[in-house]
DNA sequence: AATTTTGTTAACCAAATAGTTAAACTATAT
DNA sequence: ATATAGTTTAACTATTTGGTTAACAAAATT
């Protein structure tokens, strides 16, 4: 049973050090407080991932490879545009309830660490924006959308979808709502995002 | 000459304290670092904000109260609605190409600790979203724009002239562009943002 | 001019924290 | 049963870090 048990720790670990540090971040989060949750000696984070900024590293890849699937979903899926960015909005909802820090913890710590961007582009499966552009210029020609540069229509997409859940306590205060207002406001996103990105580009 | 000498020092402090923090959050921040770049003894920081966490609740409020009027730039101006969306867009832009990591660093401490909303909304100057709600419905009544909540459209607003900037290096590595590419396409949303809400709303 | 108040520093302290070590423990193969 | 390799822990170390102290310097007040 070696292989189970070392299995099952090393997730034990992942899945604590993820909790941790998308919480508080890389200088916020705290060794002890990573082997308290994961239940285990701290000395047993050092043995199975060496430092701190291993663990991070490894917890910061596996946050990534969640996104960017979400990210594929606008730039490299076969769906018509408009029902692409229907799915998408629909969708991304749901994976943030799912997950609520991840994507603030991806992008924080990509702010904090510019470089780590070189690291993520090597692996398969970060996202291209060529397919997305094709489909646009595509749109245009066939008169369906009005001009509108792909960069900055997938830069309006994401935002819309994004921010709302990163600022939430700075819109949650601005917009004077409670957090169960604030969660059937997000919940109405699900469709009105779409629409309003769809209304803004159609002839 | 000790008033001057004085506010010079407190000032110096703040103004290093605000890069560090900004730049590296609370957790991430160092005393030392504050202090060298303040160029004092570290003991100083403490004779005039007692302790780190007082200093950075002073920069904190310090930065909010920077960023307050820009978000009531949408909330409570007098002008008409379309050309109050083109005025914020532009002004917002140039706003943070000086404060760089302003906007990132509010939003990302109120996440880290929500419950500091609770101390700024009682300070004056406190965005209200009031008045907007009244210029949409106005508009709405007068068949100027679609039904549209107030509340969403003001979420759009910021989300799409926020975002990017947070996102930054997320989104120059989904694109595909170094740094003077993406500034170019930052330079262009100033109008391209204000013409894409306009768009999705106007009857 | 003497004295009090305010500003500044070097040296220090205690707590927190990442990381190490060596020994104990467990499971498995021989 | 016993050697072996992998796993886990308690105790420890070195360093970092926020904060303090006491002495000194410069101004302001008398």
């Amino acid at each position: 049973m070696d292989k189970i048990k070392t299995e099952n720790t090393e997730t034990e670990i992942l899945i604590a050090a993820k909790e941790i540090f998308q919480q508080k971040g890389m200088a916020g989060a705290r060794m002890q407080e990573i082997a308290d949750k994961a239940k285990i000696n701290k000395a047993l984070l050092h043995y199975y991932y060496r430092s701190k900024q291993l663990l991070f590293e490894a917890v910061f890849k596996s946050a990534f490879s969640m996104l960017a699937p979400q990210l594929n979903k606008v730039l490299n899926d076969d769906s018509d545009l408009f029902e692409k960015i229907r799915k998408f909005t629909e969708n991304y909802v749901s994976f943030v309830i799912k997950h609520p820090y991840l994507p603030n913890f991806v992008i924080q710590e990509l702010n904090k660490n510019p470089e780590f961007v070189q690291k993520l582009r090597s692996e398969k499966n970060f996202p291209s924006i060529e397919k997305f552009k094709l489909q646009v210029s595509d749109a245009i020609n066939q008169g369906i959308i009005k001009p509108i540069e792909a960069e900055q229509l997938f830069i309006n997409i994401i935002s819309l979808n994004i921010f709302p859940f990163i600022g939430e306590p700075l819109l949650m205060a601005l917009v004077n709502v409670d957090k169960e207002s604030y969660n059937k406001i997000l919940e109405n996103r699900k469709t009105e995002v779409a629409e309003f990105i769809i209304n803004s580009i159609k002839i």
